[in-house]
DNA sequence: TAAAATGAGTTAAACGTTTAAATGAAAAGG
DNA sequence: CCTTTTCATTTAAACGTTTAACTCATTTTA
């Protein structure tokens, strides 16, 4: 592998010279330069990343931290933040955390300790508040989560789940349902709170009681959606048309087909109306109304945003609230 | 943040102790190892990565190339092989490259090249193989594509794509189908190629003509099998049962929704067999007979391989055929 | 008891860059 | 015509490690 060295040699210029025309950060002869892009081609030269990252201190790596790439919705912000990071010469460094706020730490404090990234990216973690670390120096932008309570620098980009899940118990409610259920997620997972309590105070408001309000809390699966709702079916006698909220795309299809399978029509007598918009919703049976937490626009705000931020470390961390959609379909 | 050089005085020592006690090459005595430690503790010593990767020519890096972050499919096999490495102290960088031939070369070059990596991984490449560059230096684990023609010293973990797709056809030919047809993938995705070809030769030997399959070659999506399958029902006049195999199940799903949407019955009239196994296929309505490709299998293959000849440079590359399994159910 | 071997630690060079400071020739100023 | 300024380039230090070569005290060997 040639180095500055060798390409410094070929051209018959210093070792410094190189340097200047490679980062372009002081004027050089237009013929030396010549001399030197002719060399550096003719080797092939490429800089050293371990020797650049040493001195100047900055890896051109950004590392992103998600719950399940394995989840397309997370596949999809990270192939959109990518879009965006391409075109700058850092590299993502990608980590699978298995939904498992243990490990979202264990990551977190790696990369902060081994500065081996320049930035960190953690998409929906589940860690809670007080236990991300406080000292961390380098710009963090935590996605589809909203903005932290207790004092902080990171930056947020999120969609607003309150708003949304209001909007979805009032089309619920407009719809002409009478009773309401909503299957949530973990926990753990705050925007499955968040989702949960929009959905419930706006029912409230429509003079529904809170306490009528069947809730079930479960993992984000087809499977866990599916026992979910066969319970809710077994256990609420449906006189009137029953909406069922259920707070993930993939939960909602587990539910779908166990309302079929228990015989009952969907839309007519239960409703089911999901959320996030994954790329299959719109191929249910029926197609499944959600609501569309954009994907692609949240990933090229955070690429952006965290590109900027490498680019001028004293640039203040942003919260950025993006808008989603009611996807109105036929499930609902 | 603290250096070698914070903790050497620290603990009053030489930073070559502190380093032997690092790396654990060398003998120290006890009582030195232990104030070491100590000050490595006190003030929170985490080892520059760049500089040991400048010194040792290691980076810690590896890199993984895929076609789609997106489609669970790699998304798994991501999982998997990250599973393993996290043991070690690598990390993975991520390139997806949206399916395309050229962005694949541009990032194989651009890791070959800047040695920011010690090993790549290239999940299901499209790239012809006479354009994969001939000087890599670095470990390559080309996965879920057979092993090359022309000389090369990558290693391969791919299943054998040829029998599997020859069991798929010996399976419908027996369960009493008279006509078949094939929808497979891309033209320039080798497995594609390979999974139609093993099909009809095989259906050839059961004494079906090969120009009685009816050829659909498209992309892997559910619009495109949906679009294919009611090309075919419309085109085709089915007196005795149809027998389709689609070469994934994203798109053997679109498949299945054409067929219902044409009013006819999945089985009865119109077989259905997918490929991959992804993890919806069992939750399809009936429930998609597939080839099963062990994606978990494959990836602790590819991680412990890549890590394998990391560890000692001098290893020779392998190839491995994984062994997959077909997953009968109800579609065919 | 002198010479050789061992053991634990230190010194200093090296990895490939960037960059502040130094150089020295040519241009401008008085 | 000598001094100052400007400009393109070079010299050398620095980034934080690892490691070969060296040191020096202690132990072993003959």
């Amino acid at each position: 592998m040639a180095t500055i060295k060798d390409v410094a040699k070929l051209a018959n210029t210093s070792i410094a010279t190189v340097s200047n025309v490679i980062t372009g950060k002081k004027f050089v002869n237009p013929d030396t330069k010549a001399k030197i892009l002719k060399s550096m081609e003719d080797l092939a030269y490429q800089p050293n990343f371990a020797a650049r990252a040493l001195k100047c201190n900055k890896n051109y790596s950004i590392a992103v931290i998600l719950p399940d790439i394995t989840n397309p919705f997370f596949g999809e912000i990270l192939k959109s933040i990518q879009s965006v990071v391409d075109k700058s010469n850092y590299q993502l460094m990608v980590v699978d955390t298995d939904q498992s706020p243990e490990k979202e730490l264990i990551a977190l404090n790696k990369f902060i300790s081994t500065n081996q990234v320049d930035g960190i990216i953690m998409i929906a973690p589940r860690l809670e508040e007080n236990r991300f670390p406080s000292n961390i120096k380098m710009p963090l932008i935590i996605v589809d989560r909203p903005q932290f309570k207790i004092k902080n620098n990171f930056s947020f980009v999120y969609t607003d789940n309150l708003r949304s899940s209001s909007m979805i118990a009032q089309y619920a409610f407009n719809s002409g349902y009478k009773t309401f259920a909503c299957i949530s997620g973990p926990v753990n997972v705050p925007n499955a709170n968040i989702r949960l309590e929009g959905y419930c105070d706006t029912l409230q408001n429509c003079g529904i009681s809170k306490k009528d309000i069947a809730v079930i809390r479960t993992e984000f699966t087809f499977e866990h959606g599916f026992e979910a709702m066969s319970q809710i079916l077994s256990t609420i006698n449906i006189n009137e048309r029953l909406a069922v909220f259920v707070t993930s795309d993939i939960a909602a299809w587990g539910a779908i087909e166990a309302v079929k399978k228990m015989g009952k029509a969907i839309k007519e007598q239960v409703g089911i109306v999901g959320y996030d918009d994954i790329f299959f919703s719109e191929f249910l049976q029926p197609p499944l109304t959600t609501f569309k937490t954009p994907t692609d626009k949240i990933g090229i705000m955070v690429g952006t945003m965290i590109l900027d931020q490498l680019e001028d470390p004293n640039k203040d961390s942003t919260v950025i609230v993006i808008e989603g959609k009611l996807k109105i379909r036929d499930s609902i």
